[in-house]
DNA sequence: AATGGGACCTGCGCGC
DNA sequence: TGCGCGCAGGTCCCAT
């Protein structure tokens, strides 16, 4: 799933390829994820627009082509961009930049979103978004929590509470932390917090320094895996063996969403 | 206000 | 070997 690290790292690999190159074409194949308007006006507005600068807001994904014109892209479960010589598997839009060069779109199941906007801050979605964990200290993360009776780990995920964090980093934090996926968030004692700021922070960081985590379909721009998998302590893990009290680790649903934890380990 | 469930969508893993 | 079922999840939307 692209999250926060994954985003960044696709941020980080296309502002180094493409920032000060013109797209010289678009290619759709699927018209779904193109929202707003129709697929013959994006396709017109974008074409021979240079892109100026990249940026990420939470997991959405930002190009900035003119003063008043931005590329949102948001990746949602399966979306990947893979910067290759040819069309990829699932590619829904391509953006030709030249030279060999395809920005492919690909999203087996359809849930990605790309818009043209004249503003990017205006976007519903960044408007509501809550702040960026990697901007802030750990008084100001302790302080979101305050009167929040909601469970820790669907709350950790909400982006309107806090930005970029999905179902992978979410269970990470909290197994590292030591709490337990289900408590009240203004039930869990302030130094405990701060160890789940320390535990966010670093894992958040870990992640974006080996690519993020290649689990289910994502894939660095290049084609090449994320190595955070291999630091995963929870996640996927169910019925498997706890890294730190060798128990078991157990799957249940919270918030609507599959969570792994160690009932041991994370009280 | 907060929580839960459905919709969107389809590849894939599993069971028979 | 092959078929069909249902899970997976980010976000929005609706209901309670």
């Amino acid at each position: 799933m692209p999250e926060l690290p994954e985003v960044q790292t696709i941020k980080e690999y296309l502002s180094e390829k493409l920032v000060g190159e013109q797209i010289k074409n678009v290619v759709i194949k699927d018209e779904r994820p193109i929202k707003g308007v129709s697929s013959e006006e994006f396709k017109e507005t974008i074409k021979s627009k240079q892109v100026k600068e990249i940026f990420r807001r939470g997991k959405l994904l930002v190009f900035k082509l003119e003063e008043k014109l931005f590329l949102a892209i948001h990746l949602r479960i399966n979306g990947i961009l893979i910067l290759s010589e040819k069309e990829e598997r699932f590619a829904r839009v391509i953006f030709d930049f030249g030279k060999n060069r395809l920005l492919n779109l690909c999203d087996s199941r359809v849930f990605a979103q790309v818009q043209l906007v004249s503003d990017w801050r205006k976007i519903p979605i960044v408007e509501k978004m809550g702040p960026e964990p990697l901007e802030m200290e750990k008084e100001e993360f302790a302080a979101l929590f305050k009167g929040k009776k909601a469970k820790i780990k669907p709350l950790l995920m909400d982006q309107h509470f806090l930005a970029g964090i999905g179902n992978i980093y979410a269970q990470e934090a909290v197994f590292c932390a030591g709490i337990n996926p289900e408590s009240r968030a203004n039930a869990i004692e302030p130094q405990r917090l701060e160890k789940l700021y320390q535990c966010l922070i670093s894992i958040l960081k870990k992640a974006i320094s080996v690519g993020g985590s290649s689990v289910d379909v994502y894939l660095r721009p290049d084609g090449t895996k994320g190595r955070y998998e291999s630091f995963l302590k929870v996640y996927q893990r169910n019925g498997q063996a706890c890294f730190k009290c060798n128990s078991q680790i157990k799957r249940i649903v919270s918030g609507g969403r599959g969570t792994c934890f160690c009932p041991k380990c994370q009280k």
